[in-house]
RNA sequence: GGAUGGAUUCCCGAGUGGCCAAAGGGGACAGACUGUAAAUCUGCUGCAUAUUGCUUCGGUGGUUCGAAUCCACCUCCAUCCA
């Protein structure tokens, strides 16, 4: 099974400029391709990751990718997807996510011996003289045209900042800019990057009559049409300082059933025989696929001993047992007021499993809190130190615990 | 630059002097049912030292016993005109 065909069953392709010429190229590991990141956090995200695996497949077929960090576009903000303009970004900012970007990209893709690349477009976009440019790639742009683009049409109606009206441009300077310095062939993105990226290859053929590529990804939706990766806290990140591997092995434990064999099929690096098979699991034996989505994720972005740790605790909690690895609360004897006791309000509040003791009460009136398994009824209980000293798992809902241990 | 309309709680949106911590919907959260899913039903949704107090209706001042509501100025947004 060639590379292209392999991304195909595995539904990541959206669209393609040319389809003959594109497989082609990476079937035969003659593509140099570039995907940017725009670095709008200090962490990449799951949609990101999407991105990663496509370079690391593609890499693996014999192509070279570049990582193009937005160091510049980032000065401007895409539009794309957007109903409302993105707050502007300090230099500073935009450098240390940068910093934050490459450490984590390193861990996904070899770079060793020019294997890949990962370039700055702050690096060729900061220094460009605003008459140059105008008169460089201007006249190749065509307002109306650009106008009729999903990504602004979109816009039109909200409002569209001159600002954001560049990026296109800027998209496409990237794209003939890598053209020329690495010779890179090809384009990919989320499909919502495609109007961009259409930019990018006709401005190489209009200046330099020569064809470039360009193939999006297929956004990973849920069965609701939502954008997969999004929780209402914000997005699953990758850093696991931002999204522990227990709540990130969670996210995928809980997708629901029409979703979980997409995503395994379009986020792991399982064989799709072994997929195929899943095809006709229904019912509870989805949990099954679940779980196995969940550690292979969880596995490829925090290493297996992390996706061990996190299956274990999955298990134990939901089976009623107890976990060792589990999200902990660590209190000191401060913690205690001058009778030594510490009331159950206080203390979700301190186990960040509530974000005020009138949230914390409500949950107690309404039942959804115990501890060690026993339900707790009223919100006036209280504890003291020695209460700590045998396992103490405090729960809210179904699927908030945490560990209190006292110093 | 001019005209008009607008800014309300996480989001949409009602409220146009006291009955307003503010209708309704969505979302989120909790309970029941389940499979850590979905659907459905129920509850709940500013904060706290909690039969009360405090903060909140773009901002700043003002009128009033009392302002989300009236007045002045300002900021931002949309539409039309230039």
């Amino acid at each position: 099974m060639t590379i292209y065909d392999e991304l195909v069953a595995r539904g990541l392709i959206a669209q393609v400029t040319d389809e003959d010429e594109i497989k082609d190229l990476i079937n035969n590991g003659k593509a140099v391709f570039y995907i940017g990141f725009d670095p709008t956090a200090d962490s990449l995200h799951v949609g990101h990751f999407m991105a990663l695996c496509l370079m690391k497949r593609l890499q693996q077929a014999g192509n070279k990718p570049i990582a193009l960090i937005g160091g510049g576009t980032a000065m401007i903000g895409d539009p794309s997807g957007r109903t409302d303009m993105r707050q502007m970004m300090t230099r500073e900012t935009i450098q240390h996510n940068c910093d934050c970007f490459k450490e984590q990209m390193s861990k996904f893709i070899d770079f060793s011996d020019g294997k890949a690349l990962m370039v700055n477009n702050a690096d060729w976009l900061m220094d460009l003289n605003y008459i140059d440019v105008l008169r460089e790639v201007g006249p190749h742009f065509s307002v109306n045209r650009m106008l009729t683009a999903e990504c602004y049409k979109q816009r039109m109606e909200r409002g569209l900042s001159f600002l954001e009206f560049n990026y296109m441009i800027m998209q496409s300077y990237d794209f003939y800019a890598l053209f020329q310095k690495y010779g890179c062939n090809m384009q990919f993105g989320g499909d919502d990057q495609w109007s961009n990226m259409l930019g990018g290859t006709e401005l190489i053929r209009r200046k330099l009559g020569k064809d470039a590529y360009a193939m999006t990804i297929t956004l990973l939706l849920n069965s609701e049409g939502k954008k997969m990766g999004k929780t209402q806290s914000g997005a699953v990140w990758l850093d696991p300082k931002k999204t522990s591997p227990f709540d990130f092995y969670q996210y995928w434990r809980n997708v629901g059933d029409a979703d979980v064999l997409k995503c395994i099929r379009m986020l792991t690096f399982l064989p799709l025989e072994q997929i195929d098979e899943m095809d006709s699991w229904e019912g509870s034996q989805l949990n099954q696929a679940k779980e196995i989505l969940a550690y292979e994720l969880t596995k490829l972005v925090h290493g297996e001993e992390e996706a061990v740790k996190a299956q274990e605790s999955a298990r134990a909690l939901f089976s009623g047992g107890n976990a060792a690895n589990m999200p902990t609360t660590t209190l000191t004897a401060a913690d205690f007021n001058e009778e030594g006791k510490l009331g159950v309000l206080d203390l979700m509040v301190k186990a960040e499993l509530v974000t005020s003791k009138a949230e914390a009460r409500r949950a107690v009136q309404q039942g959804g809190v115990t501890v060690n398994g026993e339900k707790v009824n009223d919100p006036f209980t209280a504890y003291v130190i020695e209460d700590f000293a045998e396992d103490f798992v405090l729960k809210r809902g179904k699927k908030n615990f945490r560990k209190i241990v006292v110093e």
